[in-house]
Formats: C-alpha cells, structure tokens, sequence
DNA sequence: AGCACGCCGACT
DNA sequence: GTCGGCGTGCTC
C-alpha cells in the first residue's frame, strides 16, 4: 500500500500519513504542495515522502488534493526546514509557516453561514431576541465556531436556520497570467468608442496581458471596454502560467577598477564558485572598504554559470542602499523580500525566485528561506549584527543557518564584517572558513584618533562636582568641527531625557508597575515612559512610597544630550536619531537624507547612527558613555562595545579630512576601549575568547536558554525548581552544565515574572540533544509560559 | 491552530 | 437544572 508522508503546516510535532489516491499516484514528489483532511478540517501540507511506510494501527485518510503541478519547495528547503525545527525544537509545520509567504499555507475554517430557512424566520416573530441577534449579524457575514455560544448555535442549526460551511482559504501561488487575444470578428461590425479601438490597436500586434493593458489605459474602462469586446467575439481572454521569461539584468559591470585587495578577494571566491567548491568567506573589511563591490562581482561570476545568490542584510534601511547599487547591476534579476512589502507582493516574488524569473534575493533573515533556484552564493554582509537572530516564534539565527544552506546546496558562503563576531573568528581560527582581508580603506582614508575620557578624572574638574554629559575635549572638539563646517555624530546608547527619575525624599527611583524597570523621562512626551510595555505616567506623580512630588532626575539619555549639544555649539544644527523618532514613517529616511546633503551638522543617536552609514563629511564621532554598553548584562557585553567602538569610528574621517574619535567612560582601563583605541582587534579577539574560554562561554562551548514566564510568581518557582531537577538529571550524564534557575535580568515584564536556566555544552549536538530531552520530559507545567533558545545572543 | 470533551462555578 | 469558562489531549 502506498502512504504519503506529509507535515502540516500547523505548530503540531510530527509528520502524518496520508493514503495516496489513483489519480494521484506516481504524481506526487517531495515538497509538493497538497491539501489534507487533519482534525476534522482541511489544511495545507507538504510532502516529506511521496512513498513510505504508514505507522501500524492508524487508519489513513486519503489526500485531497494537490494543489499545484510542480512542488512548491525544493529539496534543499526541505532539508534546511527539517534542520532548522530539530535545532531550533520546534515543530516542522511551524518552521514551514515561517519559511513560507502568507497565504501559501492557507486551511479551511468552518463557518456558520445562515440558511434561506434562517433568512425566512428573520422576517416572522417566531424567534427570540438572542437567537434574532445572532441571525442578523450571520446575515451579514459568517461566524467561526468560538465565535458564538455552543448552545444557540446547535438549536439553531436543528432548526435548519443556519449551518456549518467549510471553505479553504485563496490558494492560488501559481502565478497565472490573463493574457488578451484579438479574434477574427465574426461579422465586421465598426467597432466603437475610442478605448476598444485602442485596445484593438495594441492587440493587432498579438496577445497581450491585461496587466500591460493597463499601463496604456486606465483600469476602470479598461475592463469595461474588454467584456463589451469579448462579448462580440472580437477578443478573447486566455489563462496562462505566467511564462518562465529571462528578463535580462543590465549586467554592464562597474567602470571602477578593483583594489588590489579587493582583486584578491574575488579571485578566491570566484575559484571556489568555478570549482563549485563548498566554500566559506569571512570578507574582512570596514565600511567604505569597497565589499559591496566584491559582492556584486561575485555574484556576477555565479550568475554567469546559471546560478542564484542570496544576500542578507541586517534589519534597517541600510536595504535601500544596498537594493539600488545591486539594481544598478542586476536590474530586475534582483528581489528585495522586506516585511514591509504586502503579502500578495511577497507571495509574487517568492514565486519570481521559485519560477527562476530572478535568481538573486536580497533581504533580512528572513530571506534565508528564499526559494532561490541552483543557488551558488550565499552573502551575510555585517554577519556580526544581532538582528539575524530572531527574538520569538523559531529562534533562529539567519547567519548560521545561512551557512548551513549554502553548505548543502554546494553554494559559496562570504560573511563580511569589519568587526566580525567571535563565532565568526573561531570558524576561522579552526580553518573551516577562509578570511580574505580588505584593510585598506578606500581612497587611502587613515584611521582615526582615538581619545579614550576618564569621567570620573572629568567629574573632579567640575566645579558643580557634577558628571559633564560632554567633557571639555568632547566639546572643544565640537565646536572645532562646527566651525569648520565639518559633521559630527554623538552617540549614546539610551532614548529619553533622563533614564532615571528618583524620589528626593525618600531616593526611591520611580519602577514601571509592571515591569522590573526604571521609568524614563521622556521630555518630549512631556511623560514617564516605560521601555518594556510603553507604560506611561505624568513626570509630576507622587512617590509610591513616601508620597512626595519631590523628583530629582537622573542618568541622561539622547533627548538630554541633544540640549547638551546645543547648548555647547548653539550655532550647530543638530538632529536626533533614534528609535523615538523614526517610529514615524519616512523619518529615518528623512534624518540621513539631511545628514548626508550637510543641512545637518550633528547628529545625536543610538544604534542606529553607528550601522554601516557612510558619511564622508564626519570628522567627530564622539561616545557619551561606554559604560551603557560595557555595563550591559551579558557575557557578550565587551564584544558588543568593542564593535561598537569600533564600528563608529569607521565613521569619522577621510582622505583629506583626518577624524577623531572620542569616547567617554568611568572604565577607561577596559580591553574592550584600550583594543578599539589602538585599533588592535587581534588582542581584542585573543583576550574575549580567554575570558569565554574561562566561564566555558560561547563560541567555546555552546549555550542553551530555557526561560519560564509567568504572572504567578509561586507557579514560576515551583515550575523552575521541576524544570531544573529534570534538566539536572539530563545534564549530569551528558557532561552539560546546568546554571541556574536564576531571575532574568529583567525579572518581570508586563506583569509577568521571569526566570531562567543556562545549559553549556561542548558540542552543538549534545545541546541540542539534552534540550530536546529535557522538553520532552517535561511534565505539563499548567499556567507557566516555556521558551527555549538555542544559541541565544542575549540573556534578556 | 482549532476542535471536542470534561469538569467546574454561577446564573437565567 | 443549563450556560459558558478553561484545562487537556488529539489530529494520519
């Protein structure tokens, strides 16, 4: 007997059987797309294994339906979503969903739908008020079953006035092409108006798609002018797949001459793509060292042997930048898959990359996914960045699983950074991947100064004996750079006016109520905001505890050091940049546009003004506080900072115009400011893996999280002390070790409490096998919340 | 996810 | 006594 093994896309573990039925038979192939009968309603799956073994004592249901002619998914994506579910623990069917573009995993909902019987009692009196309300809100659209009481419902339904329907949701992916066709007239008869004579006119040619149409002629008569046509017999509407048609790029290549370095670097990976050699690149090389150029040209070569490129970016709108330089080259080869693009504009690209229409998808983690057929080229460029983590559902890593797709489909991999992340250097260090350094800065650009402030030597000097938000270098330099019409970029990485609002009687700090937080000021606001749940509360609010409306502010974030900056130069013009601001749309956009064109001089910000901008007219860069970073609980604190560090001085300075960097902190004896200062990352790298290597950290061990959340604080610690005892006993065998449960650094956010455990172990296997062994024998933990994370990159 | 089943408190 | 709340278990 034949079976289909077939997953769901549902958050169910495991794969189904499915008994194939004849029309069916020999059809079907892994990754086809079909439709299944599974708990009594239909839903979307995909075929693991066309032929296999059903489990004994099941009886099957047969399969439906398939839903498209060729499978929706390549064997190289099937094996990366099996990868990516047994890594990351978590259900296949859920991996699928995330993998896929909405809509493609459409299943059916049942909904009560009223009868004409029904329609009929809304007119006459037989019907009390309950039932009549229920009836005429049916008569205007359908209800889900959880949508409306279990009783009403069954007595209505009795009654013939309403019933359950099944629908399945728009499944079309195939993307189908309607295509207008001129007809021998079967008599002549004039034809009339002047948009059927157009449309006429610009058929006579031959077929066209209604699409095309609709460039020349507006939509609304468009269609009109059609059904009057196709009614007469003159034109006819055909249904096609849309054609596998090759729309050439404007691959021309860039007139601008190669480094030597840059040479080097192509050569090396272009060998390996000739040789289709499974290859991994560490491109090495700072902003503006011209890596986006050995991308391009890289992907030219793999593209000229018929293969796709992926290229990941992290999560800003740095995307636009890259997008138009690859544009430039590729034309409309290229496919940008952003979150902001609408479902129906995703589903038609992923389609684009699926049909082979484009073979090279640009875009965030997420794009690791992409149906890239024959890929030759997998591209993380600032692969050090955080954000190819994703912080919920399946916590996967984009980068590392981009590896592993390019590893399998034979496929180049270049991760490039300028400060690459210690997995990243370790990979290196044990040879599985080549580094190909661009050292020199482009146009010969030397690097900056680097100044390291004492704050606490600059807080003596004060007369107020008060911490300066801007020393007296950082402002003197301020003003130098001002004046001669050069920029600056002043960094911190906090939002608000003051981060910290204390009680000046009692010096309770003002908490969020929900969360385990200060409250931060938010001067614009004209409130007290909390970072964690957006809680906010007026500035003058009386003390929890002593009921005093005395407040005394302290701790300053970007809103404070922008008056600072003003104050200091009040003839600069100066512009913030954070999250705070570009909440609006087109803000980030707007701010850079500014900064770039010189109608700024300052500007002030978080992250975000440290990420991959290149502004040549930057001579300042100037570091409020290292100490937010350093102080930052986590054991990757120093390696963010450093690269941090190292990542805004990229930013200052060019050929003629040398820059300067100046970073102000209570730690100026820490390695990660004494490496960045002497811009020595060999010792930076040697003395962070030193310190990992002593708290078996990663990258030398690997690191699991299992996090409890819950809004009852005796459930949380009864559950974590059953979770530690069982994660106990699967850890002690294996050789693991097993931290905690200890709080979460932030122990409670919107009401719910948090705590955790650390699972170290020496390989990726054993972590992920003790893990998975640890949820499986999880007992059911009623009311507490579990999240585990493989490889977390933050404790939070 | 969605649906059924079953057990509980609380109302016409 | 019914109603609707939610915890639990299952879906080839």
């Amino acid at each position: 007997l034949h079976a289909a093994e077939v997953i769901v896309t549902l958050p169910v573990e495991g794969r189904f059987h499915y008994s194939i039925p004849d029309r069916l038979l020999g059809r079907l192939a892994v990754g086809h797309r079909v439709l299944v009968p599974f708990g009594g309603r239909k839903v979307t799956g995909f075929v693991a294994a066309p032929d296999a073994e059903p489990p004994s004592g099941v009886s099957l249901k047969p399969i439906l339906e398939r839903l498209d002619e060729e499978p929706l998914l390549t064997p190289d994506l099937m094996a990366i979503v099996a990868f990516a579910a047994d890594y990351y623990l978590a259900p296949v069917g859920e991996v699928l969903r995330i993998a896929l573009p909405p809509g493609v995993t459409a299943a059916s909902v049942a909904k009560y739908l009223i009868t004409p019987a029904g329609k009929a009692a809304l007119d006459s009196f037989d019907i009390e008020s309950s039932e009549r309300e229920l009836l005429e809100s049916l008569a205007k659209r359908g209800k889900r079953r959880a949508e409306i009481s279990r009783s009403i419902a069954e007595r209505l339904v009795e009654r013939g006035l309403i019933a359950l329907s099944e629908s399945v949701a728009a499944k079309a992916v195939e993307d189908r092409i309607q295509l207008a066709e001129l007809l021998e007239p079967p008599e002549k008869k004039p034809i009339r108006g002047p948009v059927q004579r157009k449309i006429a006119e610009l058929l006579s040619v031959g077929p066209l798609p209604i699409e095309a149409l609709a460039e020349d002629i507006p939509r609304a008569s468009l269609k009109r002018a059609l059904s009057a046509l196709e009614s007469d017999g003159r034109v006819r509407i055909v249904e096609r797949l849309r054609e596998q048609v090759e729309r050439e790029g404007v691959d021309r290549g860039s007139a601008l001459t190669l480094t030597q370095e840059q040479s080097a670097a192509l050569a090396a990976i272009d060998s390996a793509t000739d040789r289709k050699e499974r290859a991994a690149f560490l491109l090495r090389g700072v902003t503006g060292s011209g890596k986006t150029e050995v991308y391009l040209r890289a992907i030219s070569r793999v593209r000229a042997l018929g293969r796709g490129a992926i290229v990941l970016v992290p999560e800003i709108a740095l995307t636009a930048q890259l997008e138009a330089r690859f544009r430039t080259r590729f034309g409309d080869q290229v496919v940008v898959l952003h979150s902001a693009v609408g479902d129906k504009e995703r589903r038609k690209r992923w389609q684009q990359l699926r049909t082979g229409q484009a073979n090279i998808a640009l875009g965030p983690r997420s794009a690791v996914w992409a149906p890239v057929r024959n890929l030759g080229i997998v591209i993380v460029d600032e692969e050090h960045d955080p954000s190819f983590k994703q912080h919920s559902d399946l916590r996967y890593n984009g980068r590392d699983l981009a590896l592993l797709r390019a590893h399998r489909a034979g496929a180049v991999a270049v991760l490039g950074s300028a400060t690459p992340s210690l997995e990243t250097r370790q990979l290196v260090e044990s040879n599985r991947v080549v580094e190909l350094r661009l050292a020199e800065r482009v146009g010969g650009r030397p690097l900056p100064e680097i100044t390291v402030i004492d704050l606490a030597k600059a807080r003596e000097k004060e007369r107020s004996g008060e911490i300066p938000l801007l020393t007296r270098p950082l402002a003197d330099a301020l003003r130098l750079v001002v004046s001669r019409k050069e920029q600056a970029i002043i960094f911190l990485n906090r939002r608000g006016f003051n981060t910290i609002v204390v009680c000046d009687e009692c010096q309770d700090p003002r908490r969020c109520s929900h969360c385990d937080v200060s409250l931060t000021h938010h001067k614009a606001e004209g409130a007290l905001i909390c970072h964690y749940c957006g809680r906010r509360e007026p500035f003058l609010h009386p003390c929890a505890k002593c009921k005093s409306r005395a407040m005394k502010p302290y701790g300053a974030g970007t809103e404070r050091v922008f008056e600072a900056v003003h104050e200091a130069a009040p003839e600069a013009r100066v512009l913030r940049l954070d999250r705070d601001v570009t909440s609006k749309t087109g803000a980030l956009e707007e701010v850079l546009g500014q900064f770039r064109d010189r109608s700024v001089d300052v500007l002030v910000g978080t992250q975000m003004v440290t990420k991959g901008f290149d502004f040549p007219g930057v001579t300042l860069v100037g570091i409020i506080c290292a100490d937010t970073s350093l102080a930052f609980p986590d054991f990757r604190a120093a390696e963010r900072t450093f690269q941090l560090m190292t990542q805004v001085a990229g930013r200052a300075g060019r050929a003629d115009l040398p820059g300067r960097v100046i970073i102000q902190t209570f730690q100026p004896d820490h390695y990660a400011l004494t490496c960045a200062l002497g811009h020595d990352d060999e010792r930076f790298f040697q003395m962070e893996i030193e310190s990992r290597r002593r708290a078996s950290y990663p990258p030398i061990a690997r690191m699991g999280l299992i996090r409890l959340e819950s809004s009852d604080l005796g459930k949380l610690d009864a559950a974590a002390r059953e979770v530690a005892k069982i994660a106990r006993e699967v850890a002690d065998p294996r050789g693991l070790r097993l931290r905690g449960p200890v709080p979460a650094p932030i122990a409670r956010i919107k009401d719910r409490h948090r705590k955790m455990l650390m699972l170290l172990a020496p390989t990726p296997a054993t972590l992920v096998g003790a893990m998975r062994a640890i949820k499986d024998r999880l007992p059911r933990l009623g009311k507490v919340e579990l999240v585990f994370d493989v490889d977390p990159l933050d404790l939070l």
